[in-house]
DNA sequence: GCGTTTCTTATACAT
DNA sequence: ATGTATCCAGAAACGC
């Protein structure tokens, strides 16, 4: 049933199939699942800089399992992400177009996974294990707090986007983003759509770039008493452990669905939660290396997860089910019972996000619904809908309102360029951040925990614009 | 409750 | 400056 003319895009497919079915055969692959891994890796290093070399680990796990099941559309895009990496790379080289596809689990060398020329990423390993030798006490945190509450009035006017800040970080799609939590060293770090971490050390403008992960990125998560230690999850359904000073991207968990967020509390780095699936919360100990619990708090997907900052036991959840609900972690309690809720609010459309402000007194919400639900008093029982176009479409990650550095403003991107921003006193929009340097729709953000007024932005096309109070 | 279809849309690269 | 290939997200509407 060939059709009778083929389409450039099927063509160039049928002939990366064909060049990777020649590769195969020159390497004398044989069908045991032990060497599948290096069909991958061998896929991987085809457009790589690095040299050929074998995998260290010896005998990986490697799994096959439905792309229907995790988010990943058929055509094998699970491979196809390591090609589009690279702008000259061949798309479409998976050997295997069928419903399965290949995964190394267990952990990953940094080595095998950086897209660097071999060793490059050297020196910035061994930073990121310097500064995390660092000890933070708990005084010195309770110190940033301190400060940050005093010195956290923001003046609008003074935030301005210096064209050093701006970098392509990595390539394609940013779907996550984050700080280093450190005042000394200003590091970006995003995930994207392929699966791929970069890493942006602003002062010294180096990139380092990864490839730990399959599918989009959910969740980036510094440690915060331990820098060396990234977890990351994602489409793929796992969550990983970026460990610099062992070197690898370590497997903490393995799911059949997609991990669609990932978050902590920030006194209890044993715990890890993170949604799963369609409407799924999961708890995972580090202490007994298993999940503890698993609840289904929603009826679609969460895609966000957020701790109040104050109240540890306080989390926030954002659905696809039109809601955001807060709940009691204390009282969740298992059984097959339906969990109360300790406030449920309600949009027209899917909501994209739920975070606690700074001092965990207000939530805001970004719906699909085009509206920011801004929620305060004692119970989140006072009200305010701010009308925000958060139509994206397809090729821009959605919208989601985050809080700045106190609790008066809201940060989100518009579909002009822009950053908007919103004043929860004002309910409305009172500015919108431009710069003719912005080249793109600046769809993700993160505000540095630590310095006010450093905020960050990320695009489609793998840049980040970072903002700056002078 | 599920699968299918439709719709929205920006970016980067080549010319 | 303009055209074009990407593409396969995510949601909603519809049908069963």
């Amino acid at each position: 049933m060939a059709p009778p003319k083929l389409t450039d895009y099927e063509r160039k497919r049928l002939e990366n199939i064909r060049r990777n079915n020649e590769m195969m055969a020159a390497l004398n692959v044989q069908s045991k699942a032990s060497q599948l891994s290096n069909i991958t890796k061998v896929v991987t290093k085809s457009y790589n800089v690095k040299s050929e070399k074998k995998p260290k680990t010896e005998t990986p796990i490697v799994i096959r399992r439905s792309l229907r099941t995790r988010g990943i559309p058929p055509d094998s895009k699970g491979l196809d992400l390591y090609a589009n990496s690279d702008s000259n790379a061949v798309t479409h080289n998976s050997p295997n177009k069928n419903d399965d596809f290949v995964q190394t689990l267990g952990p990953i060398p940094m080595k095998d996974a950086y897209k660097g020329v071999d060793d490059s990423d050297r020196s910035f390993i061994e930073s990121l294990v310097r500064i995390s030798d660092k000890e933070f006490s708990e005084e010195e945190l309770n110190g940033h707090a301190k400060k940050m509450k005093i010195e956290c009035s923001l003046e609008l006017e003074s935030l301005s986007l210096d064209p050093e800040n701006i970098a392509r970080v990595v390539p394609g799609r940013i779907t996550q983003m984050g700080f280093c939590p450190s005042n000394d060293v200003k590091m970006v770090v995003a995930g994207n759509k392929f699966g791929d971490i970069g890493f942006w050390n602003v002062g010294q403008n180096e990139i380092f770039l990864y490839h730990p992960h399959q599918a989009p990125i959910s969740g980036i998560l510094f440690q915060p008493h331990c820098l060396s230690k990234i977890y990351t999850s994602c489409y793929d359904g796992l969550v990983r452990l970026m460990d610099a000073e062992k070197e690898i991207f370590d497997m903490v968990y393995n799911s059949d669905a997609c991990i669609y967020a990932l978050s902590q509390p920030k006194n209890e780095a044993n715990c890890l939660y993170f949604a799963e699936g369609s409407g799924g919360l999961t708890v995972w100990d580090n202490r007994i290396g298993k999940s503890s619990s698993h609840w289904d708090l929603h009826e679609s997907r969460i895609n966000t997860i957020d701790f109040n900052p104050e109240s540890p036991h306080i989390v926030a959840t954002s659905s696809s089910d039109a809601t955001a609900c807060t709940w009691d972690l204390r009282f969740i309690g298992g059984g097959a019972t339906k969990h109360t809720t300790l406030r449920t609010f309600t949009h027209k459309r899917s909501v994209q996000s739920a975070y606690f402000s700074p001092s965990g007194c207000s939530l805001a919400t970004t719906s699909l619904d085009n509206t920011i639900g801004i929620y305060s008093g004692v119970n989140l029982e006072d009200q305010t809908s701010v009308y925000h176009d958060n139509h994206t479409g397809r090729w821009i990650s959605t919208f989601r309102a985050i809080w700045g550095w106190d609790n008066s403003y809201l940060f989100i991107g518009n579909m002009k360029r822009g950053v908007d921003v919103v004043s929860t006193v004002q309910r409305a929009t009172v500015k919108t951040l431009q710069s003719p340097h912005i080249s793109a729709i600046p769809c993700r953000f993160y505000a540095h925990p630590y310095e006010v007024g450093m905020l960050a932005g990320a695009t489609s096309g793998g840049q980040v614009y970072i903002w700056t109070s002078s």
